[in-house]
DNA sequence: TATAAATTTCAGAAATTTCTGAAACTTTGA
DNA sequence: TCAAAGTTTCAGAAATTTCTGAAATTTATA
């Protein structure tokens, strides 16, 4: 059985999944998986959170496809087990990956696609030139994230820590490293 | 009537918007509004996308209450129009905002909480660990957002079109100022 | 290769979300 | 104040998503 504390936290992860874009059953798998030490089986999962069997099994499914679960083997047992990753940060870009990939990456495709194919009609002008530019927009913030994903988990925390302090040493190497700051088009 | 390359903008985001949280209503209302040059009223929404009056105006509502549309008065004209800010930075600041409240927030209220009330077993110990550790990280991206969310757009844009050329100026810094790398606490 | 344990699939049931049309309400100006 | 134009609300219908249990499939080992 599973203590208070551990309920608690399981049913709000579930019934945050709806605002996540995953359903009840698979962020309370979710929870559950985290905040266990040792790695468990589809039946333990069931016996916690109380759903069908079949249910856990797609919701197991699910999280192998987003990548957030891992797939252990216990010594002389043949059933599988599951863990998350136990590094938070790797959870982190992996949640953000798959969103973009959900989120952003088709849009930037469709409104690719529909800057190539132009303004038909000059009624059309306004329309074509926002979605250029909102596409601008998104090509920006994507590949600044790719930049980001890039960085060492290490550098990353750093980053983060400095925060808007940041603006201030941007002010200081604008003076002494002032190549650095050239800017290359504005998304305005 | 609506040009075939808006038809197709306002198509997609229609169907992205499950995927945003948003219904397909809200979606594409969004999106007539977004490439319309001049503020429409909800009969001219009506036209434009194919659905009933009153799912229109639900969809305005929430829209509002997402401060994503604005209302414009016409001269000479009692009906309500609707318009998209125009600055598309703050559109995104907007989405952000709106989904740290909805998706961040009370999540980090709901950890605080079972922090508080700690590990009430030793079998809790390793969850209690857990859930501080999640605590921590999601207060750290929060606070660098909050700061990040203070730049003026300018500065905001010039930072990300810098991407990971950062790491450079840190690595440069570090050198110059030791002072603005010092480290707080890992959330590791 | 046979069999028993474990897992997955899937059709329909249950639950949830979205959408509609009719009615209620609000606002404007004659 | 009344009536007409505009807007919102809301109960139930329609659509969509999630969940279940039974059957099918896979896997390990005797």
């Amino acid at each position: 059985m599973i203590s208070n504390l551990q309920q608690e936290f399981v049913l709000h992860f579930g019934e945050m999944g709806s605002r996540w874009g995953i359903n009840r059953t698979v962020g309370q798998i979710y929870a559950v998986l985290f905040l266990s030490e040792k790695p468990l089986n589809a039946d333990q999962i069931v016996e916690a959170i109380s759903v069908s069997r079949s249910n856990v099994s797609m919701g197991l499914k699910e999280l192998q496809a987003w990548n957030l679960v891992r797939l252990k083997h216990v010594q002389g047992d043949r059933r599988d087990y599951f863990t998350t990753p136990d590094d938070l940060w790797e959870i982190v870009r992996t949640l953000v990956e798959q969103r973009k990939k959900r989120e952003i990456d088709p849009t930037l495709t469709k409104l690719r696609e529909l800057q190539l194919q132009g303004p038909n009609s000059p009624e059309d002008q306004y329309a074509h030139g926002k979605i250029a530019e909102l596409g601008e927009m998104i090509e920006l913030l994507t590949s600044w994230y790719d930049d980001m994903n890039k960085l060492e988990t290490e550098r990353l925390i750093q980053l983060l820590q400095l925060g808007s302090k940041l603006q201030n040493i941007l002010g200081k190497t604008e003076k002494l490293i002032p190549s650095l700051n050239k800017r290359k088009k504005t998304a305005e």
